[in-house]
DNA sequence: CCAGACGTTGTT
DNA sequence: GTCTGG
DNA sequence: CCAGACGTTGTT
DNA sequence: GTCTGG
């Protein structure tokens, strides 16, 4: 699955990989857990670009009673997300890209979870495949959520986890956002794992595990204790 | 028809 | 809001 | 995802 | 054990 993220690209890195029409005003994050704010890249309808909009990780379903009540929708499997109550409006209407450095997966151990970072073998930036909704409060305020889409793991994270996040590659952003019907064949057909030979996975410290610690520590490669009975290294 | 759910993950 | 179950 | 709380009453 | 908060 994908519970744990960072993003730690300059702004006008992003600006510019993203065609984004205003070069957001953004601090690097090391460590961004569900419930938290993510940066989320969708269409400007105002304009050929893309805007970057802040999205609160956890998707509320709009004819939710409750946004703090239920449980948290952080993730929809691709599988199935268009038929999906919860996601099906959100999906067919609403999509996004969430840029990341990285996503964090964790291995369940005698003695506690080890936290591993996943990222692109060059470290630049890419995007998880996102839906997103809006909840309207009984005032004029609106709470915009979203989940990240998820996919059977691939090479890398296998050892780790059996789901990952979807990736979708640049040349697909387009597809991505089109909501023509008849491109629908063509917008599922990118819902699939990334091949293994984009990532890289390393142990990271247990700190990471609290969503207090935020800082490029959580980057850091540290010496694995059970380091050989996996190839995660490439 | 109305009532009630609406989700993923991991684990059993 | 929309679908499923009764 | 993991970490941390998990409760009421009355008083300051 | 289960829920909430980050």
């Amino acid at each position: 699955m994908c519970g744990r993220i960072n993003l730690t690209a300059a702004p006008h890195v992003l600006a510019e990989r993203f065609y984004l029409d205003v070069v957001p005003d953004l601090l690097p994050r090391y460590n961004i857990a569900p419930g938290q704010d993510l940066a989320a890249v969708v269409p400007n309808p105002g304009s050929a670009g893309r805007l970057l909009r802040a999205f609160r990780w956890g998707l509320v379903p709009p004819w939710s009673r409750d946004p703090a009540a239920g449980p948290k929708l952080i993730n929809a499997r691709s599988e199935t997300v268009r038929e999906k109550r919860a996601f099906g409006e959100a999906f067919a209407r609403r999509r996004c890209l969430v840029p990341v450095n990285g996503f964090y997966e964790w291995q369940k151990r005698d003695g506690g979870s080890q936290p591993f970072l996943i990222r692109r073998r060059d470290r630049d930036v890419f995007a998880l495949a996102g839906i997103w909704e809006r909840w309207q409060y009984p005032g004029d305020r609106v709470l915009e959520t979203c989940s990240i889409l998820t996919t059977v793991a691939n090479g890398v994270v296998r050892p780790l986890h059996h789901r990952m996040p979807v990736i979708i590659p640049q040349q697909d952003w387009r597809q991505w956002f089109s909501l023509d019907e008849a491109q629908q064949e063509a917008v599922m057909a990118l819902l699939k794992p990334a091949p293994a030979d984009l990532l890289l996975a390393h142990p990271v410290t247990r700190r990471v595990n609290s969503p207090a610690f935020d800082d490029p520590a959580c980057l850091e490669p540290v010496a694995d204790d059970r380091k050989g009975q996996l190839n995660l290294f490439g």
